[in-house]
DNA sequence: TCCGAGTATGTCAGAAATGACATAGGACGC
DNA sequence: GCGTCCTATGTCATTTCTGACATACTCGGA
């Protein structure tokens, strides 16, 4: 977006930022936002990659299907325990979980 | 252990293993508590390495001080998320948490 | 078009984690 | 000894997450 744009939309009363700006999130909170979804990320990718249905998956993890959907969604509602079980359950090692939150 | 020491003790009706032989735990679980283990002593270090007292750590992320003792003695009553917000909170870095879980 | 398999989304009772508090233990100086 | 500071451990009411369920959506193939 351009400053002129900008300017013209603050003018007419909107809030111009990032949506992290938005949602008055703390640095901390969209690092553990970021790492959130970059699990959820893996997660679905590893799951495919075994072409195991989300389902399927749940079954193994003593879960349900919509958890293993909210999970792959990032959902707010899924904690990092469960993303990282799931993963583990996936044969996920350590040091491919560290990749994981490293970023590539 | 020594093998004979095993046969000794096994004979006087002791069962001999790891600790997760003991526990029951499968590999996942195990892995899981590997891990809080070396989140809650990255932890540790870094609080230390901060002087700031379990007390301190503990106004920062709005807890307590007794769950900050926690969290360090890798209670299994606390969760990944609150490691992870502590560590966070701390200033770590996506990259030093993957390095925590990978190992050095 | 309808079906079927897979996925997404909403809700909720029960389970688990949480912060707060009390209190005990440990290490240090006085 | 006593007091102070920090940490450990236990308990508990409240908050948050969970699995289960229902139901809606998507997209192929017949």
């Amino acid at each position: 977006m351009d400053k002129a744009k900008q300017k013209r939309l603050e003018a007419a009363g909107w809030k111009v930022g990032t949506v992290q700006d938005f949602l008055e999130l703390s640095p901390e909170e969209s690092l553990l936002i970021d790492i959130r979804a970059r699990l959820a990320l893996v997660l679905s990718e590893r799951r495919k990659a075994q072409s195991l249905t989300q389902a399927e998956l749940a079954r193994r993890i003593r879960s349900s299907q919509s958890r293993v959907a909210k999970m792959e969604a990032a959902d707010g509602s899924v904690s990092l325990d469960l993303l990282v079980r799931s993963l583990l359950a996936l044969g996920t090692t350590r040091k491919e979980l560290a990749a994981a939150i490293a970023g590539k």
